[in-house]
DNA sequence: ATTAATTTTTAGGTTTGTCTAAACATTTAA
DNA sequence: TTAAATGTTTAGACAAACCTAAAAATTAAT
């Protein structure tokens, strides 16, 4: 049904990541974002306008049809699904997934990925913590709650780290935090921003701010 | 190390079964495997020579360099790694891991591919009964006999299938023949050179002289 | 040994996706 | 409210990987 070059899947994603991120999406944001110059953005953009996935007015701004969507959530659940099978079947760190899932995304067999999906045991968020759309392209919507933000002794769930680097994996494995970890804020210390964690019965610790912010809990 | 593009790839994979089956290689025949025009052969052909991948003369053909070779050999070992991984994990059939697997093969992760073989168990053969490539790109050269020159009585295992139709699998399903089946040939009929195979003590089965043409087997 | 047929290469185009430099629009500042 | 800065689009090129049609080389047939 769909075809679309592995650059045009790649323009769609992250169209969709900055509409998702920062409500709108500007030539040079995006040019940005693809490494590649504002100028090309415009043929992109002429092209895929063309092709109906895209609202497009000349310096207006442009932003999804509600096929791009469909689009760029298909290419999503790609990318997050290998990513979870990266990182669960062949033992990939975290922070290594997201290079070679971003060349196994283009792959485009749909029953490559549905198979995938079923033998992964449909799984809900990709390493990150990120939500993977399902084979209709429905994406879970939770809301997710920064740490930095999650009330005092209100038991959550980490299921998503917005900073992906390796000095993040880091820091959290010393701290003993991990994707589906249970956690409740025991103290906030107004001066910094600090937070005293209970992990387990027996297990605090304590986080920065800076910390705290790229963790997201659900409730 | 090595980054050649998908084209790239696919021509030095042509070229290396093509050398592989018939001993040499034409501009026609490449064109015709490829489905692609002789004209775009010969620009292959400078640009890939260019690189060190190839001998080449114009007029008087081409052959695979040692580098050629080797990097033939490992999109070759991707490729049957995927196939292995599609049939045995996600029970695709036999006739459909090609297709998908000649889209995954050009992921060029080492790391993804030398992971993926250890998850696999480190398969010899794939769905097809071709070997695999290891790590260091050195093939199983295992000599494999078509069915139709096996001695009688002499058993040997199914390893390799030449045809990879849909019909060809249909029939070797109604045969209860299957890679890895051991099978001795009970009786030529020289007439029309079709085989009564034994396959267990009490299961013979009859097949045609065209059908045992094209399963290989091992001693 | 010419001529004819076949194979291979060259010449010149096309499409896709990129780029730089210049022009044009919009926004911000003086 | 004009000028400067910033953001976006156009114009024109280029490399990769194809193509068709014509030329050149090789091989096969008279
Ligand atoms: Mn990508
Ligand atoms: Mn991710
Ligand atoms: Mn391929
Ligand atoms: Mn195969």
């Amino acid at each position: 049904m769909l075809n679309y070059s592995s650059s045009e899947e790649n323009y769609l994603k992250a169209i969709y990541h900055l509409q998702a991120e920062t409500g709108k999406v500007t030539t040079n944001a995006l040019a940005d974002e693809l490494n590649t110059r504002p100028a090309s953005i415009t043929d992109m953009m002429k092209k895929l306008s063309s092709k109906g996935l895209l609202n497009y007015k000349p310096y207006y701004g442009f932003s999804l049809s509600a096929e791009g969507r469909k689009a760029a959530l298909i290419i999503i659940r790609r990318h997050r699904l290998w990513e979870f099978f990266l990182a669960e079947k062949l033992g990939f760190g975290w922070d290594e997934v997201h290079f070679v899932a971003e060349e196994l995304e283009h792959v485009s067999s749909k029953k490559l990925i549905d198979k995938l999906d079923e033998y992964l045991g449909f799984p809900q968020f990709d390493p990150h913590g990120d939500p993977i759309p399902n084979s209709k392209g429905k994406i879970n919507t939770t809301v997710l709650v920064p740490l930095a933000e999650l009330p005092i002794n209100q038991p959550a769930k980490v299921v998503r780290v917005a900073n992906k680097s390796t000095q993040m994996l880091e820091l959290l494995g010393d701290k003993k935090i991990a994707i589906g970890s249970v956690i409740q804020v025991q103290k906030r210390f107004d001066f910094d921003g600090s937070l005293e964690l209970r992990l387990k019965p027996s297990l605090t610790e304590i986080i920065s701010e800076q910390l705290a912010k790229n963790i997201f809990v659900q409730l």
